[in-house]
DNA sequence: GATGAATGAGTCTTCATTCAT
DNA sequence: AATGAATGAAGACTCATTCAT
C-alpha cells in the first residue's frame, strides 16, 4: 500500500543481473533491527541513531536506505497489515459457519501476529502517534475492515442461532478487539504454547468462565 | 506513594497568604488540565508549553508548582493507583463466592476507571515508557496485585466449581487484562452506557457467546 | 501580512502594563543582526547558528523568538514590502501627470530602498527560494502590483502625448524593471549621494544617453 | 581559465577507448543537464544527486567525469564568460564610433546571452556564492572588463558630442550594468521576440521614453 | 564507467529545565 | 507567583564526497 522503497533511479528491471532474493540484505537487516528497538522501546522513543548504531553504520547513512524513520515504520506495518487482512478474507471466503471462521481467523492471525511482533508492539506503543499521521491512514482502514468481518459473523451467528440471542454484536466486538491486538498476550506468552494461548482464548471466547 | 508535592521545605500547608481552599487554585487546576492533554495527546507527546498554554502561564512558571514534567504525571497515576487498589482490597475483604467478588471488582473500578480517563489513556499511550522508569515502580507493583487477586479468585471458583474445572487461571487472566484496562472500551463507549457495556462484559466473561 | 510574531499565550493586551516601544529589544535586535547576515551571505547561505552567534545566544534561543528561520526572512521582507507598496499608492493617488508621477515613484522608493539594504539584498540572493514558497506569496502579489502601476502610467503617457507614441509599455517595464530594484546601485552607490544616482537614473528614464 | 577536466594526468584526449567524436558523451551531457537544474533552481539549491538523477546515473559516478559539483559549474560559467569577452572584444575593435560600438556589443552579446540560459540564471540566482570563491575570481575580473568597455565608450562618445554633455559615464554604466545581465529579460521574453526585447533596450537606452 | 554503500560535517528545530527579575 | 530569556542536549534529516567492487 504504502512503504516507500526508495527505488533505484532507473526503471524497474534496470539492473543487468537482477540479485535474486531482495534489494539488499543491509535493508532488510536495518528494518529488522529497527523493528526490534521499535517493539522494545516504542517508535517515537527509538532514534534514528539508535538503529544506524544497531546496524554499525551512521545515522544518516540510513538515508541512503530509507528516505525517513516513517519510511521504517511503514514498511513494517504494511507488510504486517496486508498478512492480517488476508488471514480474515481467507477465513470469510471459506463460507464456513460463523463460529467457524472466527475460529480459523483466531487460529490464523495468531500465527501472523506471532510472526510481527514488532508490528505489534508498535501498534500498541505509538497508537496515539499512527493515528494521526494521514500517511498511516491504511492501518485505520484496516481496522474497519477487522471490525466490519466481526460483527458480521457475530450477527450471523445469532440470526443462525448459534450464538446468544442476546448478544449485542458490535459491543461484543469492542470487548473484544483489544483482546485480539494486545501484544502482551501474543507475545511473551509466559510458558504457554501458542497452541495453549488460542485453546484458552477460543473457550473463553464461546463458553466463558462458569462451568 | 510518590508524587512531588514540591512543599516548601519543612512548613508544610503555610504559605504566607494561604487561602483557605487548598494548597492552591492553580497546582489543581494544571493537574486537571495536564492530565486532560496526557489523555489527548500521550504524555510524552504532549509539551510542558502545551500543559503551560492550556493553563494561561508560561511553561517556565510551571516550575513553580512541580519540579518536573513527570511530577505532574505522578501525581494523576497514583491517585488513580490507590483507588484501583481500594477497590479491589474492598471486593476481596467481602469474603464473598469468587463470582460475586469479580463482579464486584468489575462493577467498581469500571466506575473508577471513568472518574479516571486521563490515567488510563497515559497507561496504554506511553506504557512503554513508564515501565522503565524507576520512579514509576509502583505501578508494576499494583499491577502485579490485581494479577494476584484475579488468579486467587479464578482459582477458588475452580475449586469449589463455579468455574469450568479445566479453566487455566493464569492464562485467563492474561487474556482478560487487557480488556480490564483499555481505555477504548471503557472511554467513548459508542452510544453504550457504563451499565450496558459492564453487563456485556460480565456476560461475556462468565458464559461466552455460544447459546 | 504574513510575519509570524509568536504572540504571548495570552490574549493581547493581557500584559499588566505595555512595555512601551515594541515586544522586545533583543527580538528587533535579532532581526536587524539576522537582516545584515542575509544581505551579506545570503538568506538560505546564513545559518541560525550565526544569527544566534552574532546575537550572543544558542542558536536553540533563537526559536524562544521566532518560530522558524522563514519567520525572520518573513518579518524582514514583509516590513519592506509594505513600504514600497504605500509608496506606490501614494504617488499614484496623488493623480499627477504619468512623467511625475514616475519620478515620485522613483524619489521615494529609492528612499525606502535604502532604508531596507537586507530586505533588498534577500530578494535578489534568494528570489529563486521565495518565490517557491507559498509563504512568501505576497511578495509575487506585491510585484504584479508594481508592474501594474508602471504599465498603467507609460500607458497614461503614450496617450496624452508625453512618452514617445512607440513605446510598448510592457516590454519597457520589463526592461526597466530590474534597475528599479538591484541592490547594486542603490546600495553601494561608490561615491554617488542617493540624488545623483536618482537623478542620474530620471535622466536615463526620460531622455536615454543621446544629445 | 578554470573548469577542472580531470584528465587523466599527463594524456590529454588519448582514453583507452575513445571514441572519436569528442571527450565523451556522457559528460557533455551531464554538463548540459546540470545546467538546465542549476538555471531552474539555482547553483547551490541543486544536488548532485538531482543533477545524477537527471543523467540516469547515481550521483558518487558523477565523480568519474567531474571532480566537483563546482567543477560542473564552473565549465558553464568559463565557456559563457569567454564568449562574452569575445563579444565585447570584436566590437571594440571594429574602431567605429561608440554609439555603434555600443550598439554591436548589445546586439551580439544578446545572441551570446540567449544561447547562456543556464550561465546568466546562475549568476542571478548564486552570484554572492561565486563572488566569495577564489576559484571563480574569472567572473569578477571579466566583469570589470565589461564596465571598462562601456566607461570608455560612454566617454568617447560624451568627447566627441555624440551624447550628453553632463551623462556621467561610470553612474551611467552602473545604472545600466543590470539590465544587460538580468536573466529575466532575456530569457523569458514573455511574447517578445529576441529582435524587439533589444531594439527596444536600445531605443530606451539612447533616446529614453520621452517624446 | 558505473554501482551502492557509507561518511561526516552540517542543517533547522524541539523541549524540559533554569533563573534573574 | 509569574515572566521572559536563555540553556544544552538531543532530534530527524541533508548532501557533497569517497571508495571498494
Amino acid at each position: 500500500m504504502s512503504a516507500t522503497k526508495k527505488t533505484n533511479p532507473g526503471e524497474p528491471g534496470d539492473a543487468p543481473a537482477a540479485n535474486g532474493s531482495g534489494r539488499s540484505e543491509r535493508r532488510a537487516d536495518v528494518v529488522r533491527l529497527a523493528g526490534q528497538l521499535f517493539a522494545q522501546k516504542g517508535y517515537r522513543a527509538t532514534t534514528v541513531r539508535e538503529i544506524a548504531d544497531a546496524a554499525g553504520i551512521l545515522s544518516g547513512s540510513l538515508y541512503h536506505h530509507f528516505d525517513s524513520k516513517e519510511s521504517i515504520g511503514d514498511e513494517i506495518l504494511v507488510g504486517f497489515m496486508n498478512e492480517i487482512l488476508a488471514d480474515y478474507q481467507a477465513a470469510v471466503t471459506t463460507g464456513g459457519e460463523p463460529r467457524s471462521v472466527l475460529e480459523q481467523i483466531v487460529r490464523t492471525t495468531s500465527k501472523t501476529l506471532a510472526r510481527h511482533r514488532a508490528a505489534l508492539a508498535m501498534l500498541q506503543n505509538d497508537w496515539s502517534y499512527f493515528a494521526t499521521q494521514p500517511r498511516f491512514d491504511y492501518l485505520r482502514t484496516a481496522l474497519r475492515e477487522v471490525e466490519r468481518t466481526w460483527i458480521t459473523q457475530l450477527e450471523r451467528g445469532v440470526a443462525d442461532g448459534a450464538f446468544r440471542s442476546d448478544l449485542d454484536p458490535r459491543l461484543t466486538y469492542r470487548l473484544l478487539r483489544d483482546v485480539l491486538w494486545i501484544p502482551t498476550v501474543w507475545r511473551q506468552s509466559g510458558g504457554y504454547s501458542t497452541e495453549q494461548v488460542v485453546d484458552g482464548f477460543l473457550r473463553l471466547l464461546f463458553d466463558g468462565i462458569s462451568r
